[in-house]
DNA sequence: TTGTAGGCGTTATCAT
DNA sequence: ATGATAACGCCTACAA
C-alpha cells in the first residue's frame, strides 16, 4: 500500500536523530531505555523493516547465496534442499540458477549471479562445460566459491563430492561378484569429473581382478535415457555382447532398462545392470534397478557449511577437498545369488 | 580481487564529474562523442560494472521476483523451468523457495522474499495453508502478485492454473468407458483447490451418468506414495471393492499400483487407475500409468509473462484467470479395450 | 545518551 | 556538453 516506513520517518515523528533511532533499533547499549521503547514501539506500529538493500549497499554484503547447477533433477534438488536447509539457517538466501547443462546458460548465470552481488558463489558445472575462465572471474573478484558434486580439479576452490571412484567400485565388484564377466559401462559425458571417477572405479576393479578392458565396452553418452538406450541396444547387437552394464545414471539405466526388454534379454539371468543415484525410480520399475546411493541432502548441507564456515573464517581454504562415501543398494537388475555373509 | 571500480573511479582518472560518467556509460545523447568514447575505453579496462544495489535503491526496484513453491518435484521444476526462462529474457532474476509443503515454511519464505524487496512475487501454496494473511501482506505492500497451480480462489490475484476439473472428467469418463463402474479417487489434502477440483470433475462425471458416489470411495490424503499405498490396501479389503482408482498425481498412482499388485489383482483386467501429471515415470512401470497431463513448461512460461505483464501495465489484473487444458494419455493401466474410433 | 556529518554507488534535476 | 547537488535508506565515527 503506502511506501514503506523508513529510520527517518521514526526519527521525524519521535523527535530524534535518524542514529538513535537506528542504534534503538539494533539494542545498542548506549540508548536510553525510553527512548528505545518509544522507537521500537513506533517500529511495530507502522510495520517498519528495515532496508536491506541500503545495509547491502552500506556493508557491501548481501546475504545472499548463488547457487549454480546444471538441472534440477532428483538428485540435485534434493542437493539444493540440503543446501537451503544450512544457508537459511545461517541467515542467508539462495539463488538458485539452472543452465539446463548448457556452457552458455552457465555463463549467463555466472554473470547474473555476480551482477547481483551475491556473497559467494556454489557452484555444480554442466555436462558442456570444458573451460573455466567464468569461475575464474569469480575468483577474480574475490568472492568465495565453493564447488560441489560435478567438480573439476582445473577449478581452485574447496571440493565437496562423491568418492565416484569408491562408487564405480562398488558397483563393478558386485557385478563380478555375482558372476558376470563382460561388463560394459555406459559413461557420461568425458569433460566430466563424475564420469571420469566412476569409469576409473570401473576400470581399477576389472584390472584389479586381472580382465581385460574391452574399449567397445565403454560407451560415453550423455546423462540421457533416449542415448542410453540407443547405446544399450547398439551394445547388445554385439556378436560377443556384455553380460552386464554398468550406467552411472538411473536415468541411464532405464533406458539401458528398456533396450534390454526390448531385446528380449532378463535381468538379471541373462544380463546385470547396476545404476547409479539411487533414485526412488529403481525401486518402482521391473525388474527394481540395483543402484549406487550418494548422500545427497547431506551433501548439500556439508557444502553450504564449508561455504558458511570459509564466508566467516576467510581463511584460504582452496585446498579443502571433502569426499563422501557412497552405498550400494543392491535389487533384482543385479541380484543372481543371494549374497553370500 | 580489488574492489570493483566505480563511477567515482572513472569520473577522477579522467577528471570529469560522475554524472557525465553516468550518463556516458548509458549512451544518453548529449554527451561528446570522444568523452564517451573516452569513458568506455576505461570502463571496459577497468571491468566496470554498474553496482546493481545502488541503481536498486534509487530506483526500488531490484529486478528479481521470488517464486514460492511447495517443493521440486517433476511438474514444479518443470514450471519453475518455464518461469525462468521468461523471466530471464526480460531481464528478471529468480529467487525460487520451496516451502516443502510446510506452511511454517512458506511464511518464512514470504517474509524473507519480502524483505529481499524483490520486485514480485509469483506462489503456489503449500497443501498446508488453510488461511492467507502472508499472501494479504504481499498484496498490502504493493507488490505485484500472480498465484500458480495450487491456487485459492481466496487469493486476490490473477490466477494461472489448470482446468482441473477437466482433469477430473477426462479421467473419469475414461475410465467409465472403459467399462469400470466402480471408481474410486485418491484425493488430495482437502483444502487444496487442486484436489477439490479434480474430485469435482470425478463427481460431475458419475453423476452425469446417473451412477451413485459413495462416500467411501472418496479418499483424502496427502500427495505421497505411501498414504496412497496404504488407502488403496484399505479400499481393496473393502467387500464392495472399486474396480478402478482415480489418483490425483502420478506418486499416489505410484503407491496404488504397489498395493494393487501385492494384492494380486491385475491392471486394466482386475482394475484400473489413472493417475495426474503425466511424469516420465508412468511410461517406466508395469504396467505404464495412464495418466493426466499438464502443459507444466508452457504453464510456467504463461505465468512469468501474465507476470511481466502486470509489471509492465500497471494495471489491475486480479480478475486474470488462465486456465489450461489438460490432457490424458491413455496406457497400459486403464485400457481394457481398444479405443473405438 | 544523543546528534551531526559523511559515505555506500548511482541517477536525476537543475544549473552552467 | 558538462558539473554540482540531492536523493535512495542506512550506519558509524566523531563530536557534543
Amino acid at each position: 500500500m503506502e511506501k514503506q516506513a523508513t529510520i527517518i520517518d521514526i526519527a521525524r515523528t519521535l523527535n530524534i536523530s535518524t542514529s538513535t533511532v537506528s542504534r534503538a533499533l539494533r539494542n545498542t547499549f548506549d540508548v536510553k531505555a525510553e527512548t528505545r521503547e518509544a522507537v521500537m514501539a513506533l517500529a511495530e506500529k507502522l510495520n517498519y523493516q528495515p532496508n536491506r538493500l541500503a545495509i547491502s549497499l552500506l556493508k557491501r554484503q548481501t546475504h545472499t547465496i548463488g547457487v549454480i547447477i546444471p538441472n534440477l533433477d532428483f538428485v540435485l534438488s534434493t542437493m539444493v534442499k540440503g543446501i537451503d536447509e544450512v544457508a537459511l539457517e545461517a541467515g542467508y538466501t539462495v539463488m538458485v540458477c539452472q543452465s539446463n547443462e548448457s556452457f552458455g546458460r552457465e555463463l549467463v548465470n555466472t554473470k547474473r549471479l555476480l551482477d547481483s552481488l551475491v556473497d559467494g558463489i556454489i557452484v555444480s558445472v554442466s555436462s558442456e562445460t570444458k573451460v573455466f575462465e567464468h569461475i575464474k572471474k569469480i575468483k577474480d573478484r574475490n568472492i568465495p566459491l565453493v564447488v560441489f558434486d560435478r567438480v573439476n580439479k582445473e577449478i581452485v576452490a574447496p571440493h565437496v563430492q562423491l568418492d565416484n571412484v569408491e562408487g564405480g567400485v562398488l558397483a563393478t565388484e558386485h557385478l563380478l561378484e555375482q558372476g558376470y564377466q563382460k561388463i560394459a559401462i555406459l559413461a557420461g559425458p568425458q569433460n566430466l569429473d563424475i564420469s571420469n571417477k566412476r569409469m576409473e572405479g570401473y576400470l581399477n576393479t576389472l584390472k584389479k581382478h586381472g580382465l581385460r578392458i574391452k574399449k567397445d565396452f565403454i560407451i560415453h553418452c550423455d546423462f540421457n535415457q533416449d542415448y542410453a538406450y540407443e547405446a544399450t541396444k547398439e551394445l547388445l547387437t554385439m556378436k560377443n555382447r556384455p553380460d552386464a552394464i554398468f550406467t552411472i545414471s538411473d536415468r541411464m539405466a532405464i533406458g539401458a532398462s528398456l533396450a534390454i526388454k526390448e531385446k528380449g534379454l532378463r535381468m538379471p539371468t541373462d544380463i546385470g545392470l547396476v545404476g547409479f543415484n539411487n533414485e526412488p525410480i529403481t525401486k518402482l520399475v521391473t525388474p527394481n534397478i540395483s543402484s549406487v546411493e550418494q548422500p545427497a541432502f547431506e551433501m548439500g548441507k556439508i557444502t553450504a557449511k564449508l561455504f558458511i564456515e570459509m564466508m566467516n573464517s576467510k581463511k584460504d581454504m582452496n585446498n579443502e577437498e571433502i569426499i563422501l562415501k557412497p552405498k550400494l543398494f543392491i535389487r533384482e537388475s543385479s541380484l543372481r545369488f543371494t549374497k553370500k555373509v
